[in-house]
DNA sequence: CTTGAAATACTACTACG
DNA sequence: CGTAGTAGTATTTCAAG
């Protein structure tokens, strides 16, 4: 009971996850598991036609492997005070790595931060912010992104209307 | 049993949801489903410091007031086979009601598209597309978003780190 | 190696104080 | 909101494909 064993399906040694050994089983329970996951095990072996227990071993196995990182509630973005989203473009002063490490270090602490990705391209990062309104952008925008380390150039897009947003992967 | 009880703290008439009376165990609540809402319902309530029955009740009650949008499983995106992630910025021929509608209603059905949002500045529109590979990605190009109707400019700005990615809402 | 059936332990849920 | 009781579920054990 010291180690977590993991599928030895080959007889070739495997370090921690498993490629994708997915059939059609599994993508059926992950793609009802992203849609919902506040079901219960029995009915969602019932929907993938399985036993519970045989469900609930693959359910445990997918989160074993890495192929679930968790189970969270999403939360109404109005209702919890953060109705407005901004994506903001960045360009450092300087592409040097301690540029870039300062800046990550930093970007990660702004309240309301989602994302924060390295892109390609005109810009060197994309931040999405979400914030109360657009007062409370702007002072979020004065008192903390002007004070980012190593920024040249900010631009902020603000969303007017949100048409898509989702978690699900297509399996 | 015919309509759901919402909370009567006061006596006037509240439509739908309540505004945001969110006390101290609320936030507290909604903090850890945020992390993990694979918590059981009495693990949960003693880290909130109440009794079971209670601390479900005002899960609930969360829940009737939609305030908590849904409870899903999140996956390793890369594990999922959508390992690369492109954010796209587009650019419309003609700013018409009938152009914009046009165009949400076929950017919803591009594979793998995550977001997709109307903004303000340079663009009309910035989506969001998680995606294989590059390969995989100039095939998505070539074969729907240069198909998107009234398009006259995309700019596609490729995800190198991903440095921040979460859906958690400050409390 | 995976599944399915039965048995146990725990949890969610209801009624009441 | 808390306590107690009931119903249902999750989880283990074991046998079979």
């Amino acid at each position: 009971m010291s180690a977590t064993k993991v599928r030895p399906s080959s007889a070739s040694a495997v370090p921690a996850e498993p490629p994708q050994p997915l059939d059609r089983v599994d993508r059926a329970i992950l793609r009802q598991l992203q849609a919902d996951a506040s079901i219960s095990n029995v009915a969602l072996a019932a929907k993938v036609k399985l036993s519970a227990p045989a469900c609930l071993r693959r359910v445990e196995r997918l989160k074993a492997s890495g192929m679930i990182r968790g189970v969270v509630a999403l939360l109404d973005p109005k209702a919890a005070g953060a109705g407005m989203l901004v994506i903001i473009g960045v360009v450092l002063d300087r592409s040097t790595p301690e540029s870039f490490a300062e800046f990550e270090k930093a970007a990660q602490k702004v309240d309301g931060c989602m994302e924060c990705h390295v892109v390609t391209g005109e810009f060197d990062y994309f931040m999405t912010i979400r914030t109360r309104d657009s007062d409370s952008f702007n002072r979020l925008h004065a008192e903390q992104l002007l004070y980012l380390p190593g920024v040249r150039q900010i631009r902020s897009f603000m969303v007017l209307k949100e048409i898509l947003s989702t978690t699900k992967f297509p399996l």
